[in-house]
This record gives structure tokens, sequence and C-alpha cells, in this order.
RNA sequence: GCCGCCUUGGCCUAAUGGCAUGGCAAUUGAUUUGUAAUCAAUAGGUUGGCGGUUCGAGUCCGUCAGGCGGCACCA
């Protein structure tokens, strides 16, 4: 028998069941590839090869090896539960991004986080075994059978019945599994049960609790021990730690969900607005305000009384009922029909930084990541219908603009119709998800579809940041409404002196400030550059006595052109207050001493840096507030 | 909201049911300092709130609040 193998014809004889790849595994593979592909569609090692097959090994250190993993090491997880727990019953276990988890059913018994430490035990002497994974195609009565005592394996069982039911055994132990897996439990050797959680059986709320346990597994110990500390290192920047350490904000007892910004907090916050003002005005937005609480006719009029009510807060005025905000499009649609417009206006930018309320769960709340009051950094651009693709492209050059700034990079994807439910034409939808596409292919950016996800109103494009610690977040959105306009009677003024109604597209670059503020302070390690910092110089006078008044002569020059400033001159030691300049991450410490005053000099310490460098004053002023205004470092 | 865990001076933290620790910060005094912590003294607590068990509760039980890890939610 002839298969190509990784590019190779291979002469092969013929055997029973895995025995043509047992040959091939044991003489040059082993521990090297952890399954096949075999004509592009993934098996188990053990699968038989048929004549003229295309092989391609999926090679220990691709993604799918990973993913294959630490799929198997949920069931060698399962498998020690269930030597340690009999009566455990198992749900779903698979592998995801960073690791995997197994949902189980422990009965009355709750999991202590000891516990892990005993199932990792029992997993090492597993793996110890090197029991092979064994697959088993069985019909859904046979397979009703082993899993008499699990309701959670029948229920999939039966959903499964028409395209065939298959089994996993490693050792003594049988799980339901569709696969792939690893040839045998030898491979994993390198993992670490991480967390207990609890999580909805099939993910849905109605449903029985069970608990998650978390964990993840690599192929050495180096990557599992750098994976331990990337976890560490996002501890370490948590924004709520860092938030706290420096004095950004704080929730109070009294509001939970409703952030306080403290001094420095307001600094930095300030700092990014001023920004976002500097980029919008570039590009042709114009700003308003709408009112905080509007009456309930209004949020009829929206749609969000009907559709939105137990997500926001309400009050009565005068016996009549209003709401807080809890959206910003309202505002900007009644703004939009304040006055009439032509098609030659078009398109209208109307930006708001739009502080709104949300009534979210108490569950949900997060930090900074997740609050019940925050500011949108809103626009609602209205346009005409042929406007739709450069308008788009017009905002992901700003967004474009705006996260290379923080040097974040991202994914883009768009969300097209939903199956049913949607208002407006097919027609329509298809132009405008094309134009969406468009817009996006002539910035240079690739997008992946998510069909069927858009909203009821409309397309959209979803921006996934990418942190300097490996995780994803959604910020900048671009949502093409076919609604809001329709309901508040929008119309522009055509060519032909005719009504028109005008499509309108939201978006926002940062999404909330507050959460933005987050994801970058984790994202800096609190480390702000300097145009950021909330407070950008430290100026220490070596002798607060002697050098003090040279000192505060520098910081004056300094706040009058707008830095953020600080002198300690205090009765320390000059290395305890450079500390303190460190530990409260001020991105220049500068000292001055006998020798910069005699030569007119400074001597600027950036933080992260061992020494200090010395710069004329003159020149050290004006790198700093070239280093400010084009938020690049520049000496 | 749900499952589990947690809550000790401003911050971090110790305490088999038996005298509430220690560090940082703060205050006071001495020291006047050249690139990550000078020395000493002082003060700071109804151990998240309320209730219970006990001779005795930071510790055990109940309850409320807040937080954390997840889940659900995030048109």
């Amino acid at each position: 028998m002839k298969v190509n193998y990784d590019g190779k014809l291979v002469e092969l004889e013929e055997g029973a069941n895995g025995f043509v790849l047992a040959k091939l595994f044991d003489a040059e593979n082993k521990k090297k590839d952890v399954a096949y592909e075999i004509n592009g569609e993934a098996f188990d090692m053990s699968h038989p090869l048929k004549d003229g097959d295309e092989v391609k090994f999926i090679r220990i250190g691709t993604p799918e090896a990973f993913e294959i993993l630490n799929h198997s090491t949920s069931h060698l997880m399962a498998e020690a539960i269930h030597h340690l727990f009999p009566d455990a019953k198992f749900g779903f276990g698979p592998a995801i991004e960073e690791g995997f988890y197994y949902d189980v059913d422990f009965g009355t018994y709750v999991l202590k986080e000891e516990d892990l430490a005993k199932i990792e035990a029992e997993m090492k002497k597993l793996v110890k075994e090197d029991a092979r994974f064994v697959r088993k195609e069985v019909s859904p009565e046979e397979a009703d059978e082993v899993f008499k005592d699990n309701p959670y394996k029948k229920e999939l069982i039966a959903e499964h019945s028409e395209e065939g039911i298959s089994l996993y055994t490693q050792g003594s132990f049988t799980d339901l599994c569709k696969g792939i897996h690893l040839p045998s439990t030898g491979y994993i050797k390198h993992f670490k049960l991480l967390s207990i959680a609890g999580a909805y059986w099939r993910g849905d709320s109605k449903n029985k609790q069970l608990t998650r346990i978390y964990g993840t597994s690599w192929w050495t110990e180096e990557e599992l021990s750098s994976y331990l500390e990337l976890l560490e290192r996002r501890k370490k920047n948590d924004h709520r730690k860092l938030g706290k350490e420096l004095g950004l904000f704080f929730i109070s007892d009294y509001g939970p969900g409703f952030p306080f910004f403290l001094p420095n907090g307001m600094k930095l916050k300030n700092a990014l607005l001023g920004y976002w003002h500097e980029v919008h005005r570039r590009h042709g937005y114009l700003e308003i305000e709408t009112p905080t609480m509007l009456s309930r006719e209004l949020w009829e009029t929206s749609g969000h009384w009907d559709h939105y009510k137990s997500n926001m807060y309400t009050t009565k005025i005068d016996e009549k009922d209003f709401a807080i905000k809890p959206m910003n499009c309202p505002g900007a649609l009644v703004t939009y029909n304040q006055s009439l417009h032509s098609y030659k206006e078009l398109p209208i930018r109307y930006a708001e930084l739009g502080h709104v309320h949300r009534h979210e769960a108490s569950g949900a709340l997060n930090g900074l990541f997740r609050v019940r009051a925050f500011t949108q950094d809103d626009a609602h651009i209205f346009i005409r219908e042929d406007q739709i693709e450069s308008e788009v492209g017009e905002i992901i050059s700003l967004l474009d603009e705006v996260y290379a700034t923080f040097g974040l990079t991202y994914k883009i994807v768009l969300s097209t119709r939903p199956d049913s439910d949607y208002i407006g034409t097919v027609e329509f939808w298809d132009k405008a998800e094309k134009a969406l596409g468009q817009a996006c292919k002539d910035a240079g950016h690739d997008y992946d579809i998510n069909p069927g996800d858009g909203a009821f109103y409309g397309p959209k494009l979803d921006f996934k940041l990418r942190d300097s610690m490996g995780r994803t977040w959604q910020c900048g959105t671009i949502q093409l409404d076919l609604n809001l306009p329709h309901r508040f009677g929008c119309f522009y003024i055509d060519e032909h002196g005719e009504k028109k109604e005008p499509v309108m597209l939201h978006r926002v670059a940062f999404g909330s400030i507050e959460r933005f503020i987050g994801i970058i302070t984790e994202n800096y390690g609190g480390a702000f550059p300097t145009w950021l910092a909330p407070n950008q110089v430290d100026i220490i006078p070596v002798n607060p006595e002697k050098h003090g008044e040279y000192a505060k002569k520098l910081a004056a020059e300094l706040f009058d052109r707008k830095v953020r400033v600080r002198v300690l001159d205090g009765e320390d030691k000059l290395s305890y207050r450079l500390r303190q300049s460190i530990t409260s991450k001020v991105p220049m410490a500068i000292v001055i001493g006998d020798k910069e005053i005699e030569e007119g000099a400074v001597n600027v310490r950036r933080l992260g840096e061992e020494k200090g460098k010395s710069l004329k004053k003159d020149d050290f002023v004006s790198a700093l507030l070239k280093e400010i205004e084009t938020r690049k470092e520049a000496f």
C-alpha cells in the first residue's frame, strides 16, 4: 500500500486496524506527532490508512497539537476524578484557548482547592501507565448502556444518535467523545489544574450548575512555567490592583459598579480625552452633549422601553416616567431632527462622550471592565446610502490611528444578517455587508465573518484588540442602523428636493473610557507613556536646601508648559525619593545637584532604565514637550 | 442573578476556639543626603454589618453587604 506521507510517497504493508500506523509511528515519529490529517481531515494516530491516502502529521508545537493535548488532558483528569470520586458524573470536557476544562457533577460534594492537588497527583500516576486512547464506534443503545447513570452524556447521545457515537477508553476509563486524542496518556506530562468554578450545564441558566475545573497542559516544563508566569504577570498588572496602588480610581460599597476617579485617574482620563478630542476634530466630527435623563416617550420611540427596560434606571418626575440613558443614540437622533438637512451636508458626524447607566447583573461587575455607569466615546453618523463604504473606510482609518497610538493590534469581525427577526430588505443587507467588507479590504485589513450575528437593525464590524498579555478585548464597533432613523422619522432633502431617510452608523473607538483605561493600565503595567502618565516628571533635588530653589524654578517652568510635574523635596535620602518616583511609575525622574546647576543641565532617568543621562536644561524641556505632543519618545 | 471562595488599622499580612501579629505608609525627633528603602520613638483595631452557639469567637453556625474565580448576561 502506498500513502503520501508528509510529501513523500511511502510504501507500507497492509495490516490490521492500526498496524500500518504503528509501524510508522514506532519507527521514527514517536512523540513528535500526536495525530494526523488524512486527506485534510484530522484523525487519531490509530486510524487505519488506505492506499493512496494523503497523510500529514500533526506535529508537536502546532496549535492543533496543543488543542489535542489539552483535550486529552481533560480526559485524563476525568479518569483521575473517576478514580477519586466514583460517583462523579461528567458533562463537557473540551480544550479551550489556553488549556482545558471539564464540567463535573459531584452530587452533594463541594470540591475544594485542596482536591485539585489530589486530582493532579492521580493524573501523574496515570500518565506513568501510558495507556492508549482507544476509539470505539458504538450504537446509541450501547452508549446508553455505558452511561446509564449519567443524564448529561445520555442527553448528548440522544442528540448525536444520527451521526454516530464514539467512545474513548484509556485504561479502565471510558468517556463519550467524538475525538480526536493523543495516542496515549504518556504524552501528557506538564500540566496544572488552575481553578474551580460553577458553570451551567450546556450554558443555560435554567439548567443545573456543574463544577467546572480549569487546567492547562503543555509539551515542556518551560512552556508550562512560562505560561504560569504569564498568569502571574496578568495578576500583577491587574488594573484593580494598579488602580489602587497608583491612586487612579476606586469603587465604594455605596455604589457597586459606579467608579470614582481619584486625582491621578482624572489626570490620566483628561489626557486620554484630550487626545480623543484632537483626533475627532481632525476627522470631521462635531461634538454634542445630550441629556442624561429623558422621558419615557423618547425611550418608547427608540424601542428601549420595550426591549431594554430591565437594564435601565427609571424614576418619576411630576408623575411622569423618566429613564437615565443607557445609550446615547436617541439623543443624537433628536439632535439630528432639530434642523433640516440637505444631502450636501452628509455625512454628519455627531460625537458624544456620553455618560450612560446600565443595570448590569451584580455578578457581571468587574473593576473598570464591567461597570454600571460609564462613558461611551460614541458617535452617530448620518449618511446617504451611497456613502456607506467611504464612511466606514473613514472610521477604520480613525480606529487604526487610535489603536496604533496605544500599540494595540486588532482583528476585525463582520457580523451579518440574522436568519430571522431582522428589519429591512435582504438586498439592502447584502449591499451593506458588502460595503462593510470592502471598506475593510480597502483599508488593508482582513476580516472574519460571524454569520448571523448582526443586530436585528443592521450588520456590524467589531474590532477585537489584542493586548500585551495575549488577551483580546472588544472595544471598537461600527454598526449600521436601519431602525432608529426610521423610528424617529429622520430625513434629509435629496437632490430632487424630496425627503429621504438617511442611514445611520453607530460607532465607538475606545468603547467605554473606563474599560479602555482598565485595558491600557494592564497593557502598560501601570507604566504609562509620558503623554498619558498622571504625573509625567518628578524633580528630585539632591539636597533640598541647596538645590530646592532651582528644582522649583524648573518645576514652575514645566508647569507653565502644562507638564504634570512634582518636586520630591522631602527630608529623605535621594535614593528614597527616587524610589518613590519609581514605585509611582512616573516616566521621568530628574536629579538636580551641584553639577546640574553649574552646567545648566538636568539629569534625566527614565522609568525602567538603570541610570540617568545628562541633558542641557533647554534641550530637555523642548524634547519633553515634543515627546508629549507627538506621543512618542523623543530622546 | 447562579455556583464556589474571600473580607483582620490607609495598604499588605499573622494568629490548633484562649493576651489581635508583623511590615509598609502616617506622625514626632535625630540625620541633609548623587540614582530603588537612614535610625529611633509614637499613634493607629467594635477582626465588613447584624444575630446565634460557647465559660470564651478573627476562628464555628445563620443572615445581610461588598469583593474575587467562573457561569449566565453584555438588543
